[in-house]
DNA sequence: GATGAATGAGACTTCATTCAT
DNA sequence: AATGAATGAAGTCTCATTCAT
């Protein structure tokens, strides 16, 4: 029965060397199943492969994750943890509405422009990622609130500071937000073609900001 | 081995009680398939279900589709055909093109918010209808083509009529568009929520269409 | 409920038109199942293919033949029973035994080579014709017992003469000779080489006959 | 993926406890299979049936073979590779060609008379090992290969020693010979009647070499 | 009589999960 | 803790046979 990854990490920075081993364990095979479920899509997968790609046996990737279930569940939950973490330095920083949410669309952007990506794919209902595995996973769940948390949160900044108009509701304008960096959305435009994340990032903004009426002036205030 | 409808439907537009017998049992299971496919996604769609779902035999689906591939590209280019048709109704009406493109908003959102709706499923890379489906059947990817060539068309007339901006790239705002009509863009705020499809389809058109700078008013024309 | 070939073709020649189509059309099924059993064999074969290729409806097959065994039963029966009428003109000829043998080998060799012959396929267990065919039908025993027969008696025959050597019991003789008949035996060398058939049935006659003590004399006589 | 016996046997007799049930356990379903094989041959034998009879699960069987082809082509495999060491001490020994030939003879139709058999089967086309499976292995091919080899040398020593009849060309006296050791031959005389593998391997010698002109002598030297 | 759509048992194969070593 | 062989449910697809039209 796998163990859940101990309590308090903060507290004992090395609970011990076995502790340690075992995330490194995690670790490995989360980065292997992150590769295979990129190629194949969660249900063409196999527990297979990411125990082969792992340089590990099958059986110990059980002694990890329960379940295939468990296993994108953890990956997920990884990925939106740092992607949180990300987002939580980028709110901070002392910068306008936009500039902070075109910093984003680069950031996505440029991750799916580089790699095979794998951020964020689970934000949306993509990649097969069946709503079952987030109904039941709360920790999932729990994350996902947190990035729309802090994305509403800057929405709603910036239409308190004029940047955006007040003419769409937070929930639609962060759905829109969160559709536009959906790997699904621009993806063909960023791999097979010659957009870079940068200008498209642009682009993006441009649409989401309503153009200024006089001579880039803020109209607020 | 299914056979294509043969000869000339238009000499004989009805070839026969058995052609229409035909046809109206691949309906039925196109009818299920929609169903499955939609609740479960490609992958974990089982044909069992889809011909109990029918009402018939398995072995009667592969009388009509030759495996499953082709019946989800079946499925999807009956979709999509019905849309373009649509599509091509819409684009000769005599209308600006922010209300023709608020018209497509309107209509696909109330399809979203109606029903288990699977229109335009298949325009993105959603529910894992995985890439090989579509490109290993040409006539799919016509079909999108079509689409596509579509509304890049009323964008393009949009943009020489002033209504859009001209500073974001046709294939740029179409991919944006795209992004926007798709079910996974807005399907919790249409289904779980009190958001009225003609609501969301006004909003999504202000992100799209920059604001007028003076009065409210409508500058074409 | 496929009715038996009526009783007795003998005493009425054409028991009328309906009796004369229903076997033209018997006969065009099995000219498309020898070809389709040839290419395939038995399990392979596929009902529909037989069906197409005849240029009827899988259907009527059924019709005709209550089965598939039963199918190849009745292609089995003709085809032997053909060979049985050939080989009585045979026996009956006024020349030596090995004379007559070595027509036997060259007509068979001759049909191997030039077509994807289905002679004499049911002699042997070849092709998958599993036994179960054979016990079930007593036409085909029967039918195979009268070959055997005649084979038999022009071994006995050929032994009473001298021509033959007494020392191998009719049985192994008979067994021997219709291995060596058995298009398993050199279909290689007859279709895919340039071995003819009467050079082949030269050599054969050598093997089965012992040759001649003294100077190459026929000792009959 | 069934993996190949991989490094070195020869270097470590028993790899390890593992390797050792390993190849125990695709023994068994060798076993298993060569009798289903032989009863039902190979389009009528069921995995399900095989698993059964070895008493594992059905997938199991896949764990040590790739595919039902792959199955039946170890199976063949190892009978032949069998035979050809067989065939190596015998073709060494210091008899006759004539007496080597009668030993090969006789412990061909002694496995026959014994056993369901399965020797050899795949000599020839019998059993609907469709040439296929044979075209799509190599090792199978190269295999038969060296059985025809071996037979053919001996068949050459026997027109050298003048113990074979020179008029018959080496490939036609093999393939006679192979006709002869089939199962199909003289399957019905041994196992269902009385006829011993000696007087049988006695009498198809007698065939197989010409009678010696005058007083039993032997005529070469 | 002919048709061909429908049936449904059964074949092969895959793979998440378990468990003895 | 690690291994990987074993399991068996489930999936896709085939095809001989039936039967309503």
């Amino acid at each position: 029965m796998p163990r859940t990854p101990s309590s308090a990490p903060a507290e004992t920075p090395m609970r011990s060397l076995r502790e340690r081993q075992r995330a490194e364990r995690a670790a490995l095979i989360l980065s292997a199943a992150s590769a295979v479920f990129a190629e194949k899509g969660y249900a063409d997968a196999a527990i297979d492969e990411i125990a082969a790609r792992a340089g590990i046996a099958k059986g110990t990737v059980y002694l990890h994750f329960a379940s295939k279930d468990d296993l994108v569940a953890a990956l997920a939950e990884g990925q939106i943890r740092a992607f949180v973490a990300w987002l939580d330095e980028l709110v901070g920083a002392p910068l306008s509405v936009r500039e902070r949410l075109e910093r984003l669309l680069l950031y996505v952007y440029a991750r799916i422009h580089e790699q095979h990506n794998q951020v964020l794919l689970e934000l949306n209902h993509r990649m097969g990622l069946s709503a079952k595995v987030i109904e039941t996973h709360a920790d999932l769940q729990s994350r996902l609130a947190q990035v729309h948390g802090r994305l509403a949160a800057l929405i709603d900044e910036g239409k308190r500071a004029g940047e955006l108009a007040d003419a769409v509701p937070t929930p639609v304008m962060l759905a829109t937000l969160v559709a536009l960096l959906s790997p699904g959305a621009y993806e063909h435009l960023l791999t097979s073609q010659q957009l870079a994340p940068a200008a498209l990032a642009g682009m993006v903004s441009h649409i989401l900001f309503p153009p200024h009426p006089n001579h880039e002036k803020e109209p607020s205030l």
